[in-house]
DNA sequence: ACAGTTGTTATAGTTCGCATAGAATAACTA
DNA sequence: TAGTTATTCTATGCGAACTATAACAACTGT
């Protein structure tokens, strides 16, 4: 496995770090059980801080994807089975989105409102389109 | 139509309110031709800033979801339309993630990922998961 | 032509998350 | 016991987000 980050890039570095490793796990590529490795080498490697790399591996932790204790490092959690049956329906949508001139930036936006899609609460309080 | 906004969410305020507006978009609250209400007056009623609004504008302008002209406000436009066809594939996927377990924030972030999904370098650097 | 509306641009200050660095500590492995 | 690794703490620099004011340009309606 290789993670890679993007300086450059406007998302945060420990949030690149965290997708790149829930994309393995889509992939396949790690699964249940595999050990990741230690933050100290993943920092090392890509030139970043040790606590940045922590941080990516806490976030997955809360997301329930990996186990974390202290002298055995960071173990893919058997909770992230299930994610690898969404990898086909995730792909599926992203390139339905594309054709349709959605990006997959737009697309995470409105997937990650999604939170409260129930409670959503269009109710009209004034109007401004009731003309041609 | 109905912005609403939380101080304590993680969450940037511009990007709630496009995201809020995304949702209108998506559910037909919102279709093209549709004005928006002033950011001036989202502005006040939100009670915060203008440029905050503003700022929410200019990314859905960037996603091609609304028209920005001084003077004439800010209108749903034509591009916006194919929005609505993705409303039932993404509630659908939505609701079978959080059946497994995964969150809608998780969800985000994976199709945030799919930017480079097919260029994605999985090829291994070191040897962690060889034996049990 | 004129006044009102509305997005655009500019400047400036505050707050806060992100990333970095160094160091000490606790749990686990061999 | 020695080595590994996550956990916690303190501290600093940087930039994004938000706010506040103000002036400006394009469009609308009268």
């Amino acid at each position: 496995m290789l993670i890679r980050v993007d300086a450059d890039s406007p998302r945060a570095l420990y949030d690149q770090v965290a997708a790149s490793i829930r994309s393995d796990i889509l992939s396949g590529a790690l699964a249940p059980g595999d050990r990741l490795p230690a933050a100290r080498d993943v920092a090392e490697a890509l030139d970043i801080n040790q606590h940045t790399v922590l941080h990516a591996y806490q976030r997955l932790r809360d997301e329930g994807l990996v186990d974390l204790r202290r002298g055995r490092g960071a173990v893919i959690a058997a909770t992230a089975a299930p994610l690898a049956d969404l990898a086909h329906d995730i792909d599926d949508l992203v390139r339905r989105a594309a054709a349709l001139g959605v990006s997959a930036d737009t697309l995470a936006g409105i997937v990650h409102a999604h939170r409260d899609a129930r409670t959503h609460t269009t109710r009209p309080s004034s109007r401004e389109e009731d003309s041609p």
